[in-house]
DNA sequence: CTGATCTTTCAGTATTTACTGAAAACTCAG
DNA sequence: CTGAGTTTTCAGTAAATACTGAAAGATCAG
């Protein structure tokens, strides 16, 4: 049974936007779909359905199945008396974010930082390399910094750090007041 | 005159490393390469240094020149009494990762929260769809506290956002402190 | 063990994306 | 205006990526 049939349209289009932004994340049109298809889907679902309602090769469902496991965005499960996996998405959408986020910052930002790292490393022998090493540093300390920060928000409760960004304008403003008192943050 | 002659080693690699990772981030190879150069550059540089530099045809750098304009992060200069335009990143890294942010927010984000939307207009007439729904809203009401709180952060001079950072993890402290108090926030 | 059921691999093909060279378009000094 | 210097466009080609079907590999009930 081919999507246009079994797919209600709200979930037809949420499918194909997914598939379409796939590309401008790093994944492609498939793979963005069976993860849309599965995280709306009531109940785990295995390759054949999968394959089915998307009209992909039940190989191509295999394969995106086992990129989006490699970004720990769906989870195996196994239903008694079955043999069949079964895959679904976590409920839980500020744990999908942490995750997303963790996977994008091994794969992207890690292996940009160990490269600026080795290159501080060097001596400089020319004004130009001195200059882009420099440049290197700016890079490094800013990406640095970031990730440090967001390694302290990562590891709040959900709640908690609903509650830090719910607060974003208002902290701002103890800053602000606090700055001319204390200099040394 | 190649890259391999011109180009220091050190900036080599970083300019490589650009051009691995760029497939990565929405932009390709040679778009990355371009950037990088620009990026470790001590003055502007024009088409044809950059095309000679990194042995690209001159119409490849100038389809990446246009891209890179396009993401806002090289800017356009003209030198006195040279026509060919020149071409520098910006210097301040908080501000190229402000840009950065609200450029691929306007591309992957906004459209996605678009549709999530008029998704959420429609009524349901299944459980499935109802499910879904449900489902969609959450994802919904997650991007858009991220955002809401990113545009604050955003907001901030740099220095006053550093700080924000700096202080991850005491703001947590006292939010954690706070809560037995004040369960409002 | 055997064979039924399910999953993965992979070589070949299709599709998409990137890149080039040639030509067109633009810009401005003279 | 003219034409030399410069940038952009675009059709064709090259390269990379995605997808498929067939076959091999697992797994497990009987």
């Amino acid at each position: 049974m081919p999507i246009s049939d079994q797919i209600p349209s709200l979930n037809r289009e949420f499918i194909a936007h997914f598939g379409e932004m796939g590309s401008k994340w790093g994944i492609n049109r498939t793979v963005g779909q069976i993860y849309a298809l599965i995280y709306v889907s009531p109940q785990a679902l295995n390759a054949d359905e999968i394959a089915e309602a998307l009209e992909f090769s039940r190989s191509n469902v295999s394969m995106g199945l086992k990129e989006l496991q490699a970004w720990r965005l769906v989870r195996l499960r196994h239903q008694a008396g079955d043999r069949r996996e079964y895959f679904e998405a976590p409920a839980d959408v500020w744990e999908i974010f942490r995750v997303l986020a963790e996977e994008r910052r091994r794969r992207e930002i890690e292996p940009t930082l160990s490269m600026l790292r080795s290159a501080l490393l060097e001596s400089p022998s020319t004004d130009a390399e001195r200059h882009a090493q420099q440049r290197m540093r700016e890079m490094h300390d800013l990406i640095d910094r970031l990730m440090t920060w967001f390694d302290d928000v990562q590891k709040l409760a959900p709640e908690t750090a609903m509650q830090l960004m719910g607060m974003g304008a208002t902290v701002t403003k103890v800053l602000e007041f606090k700055r001319p008192f204390d200099r040394s943050i």
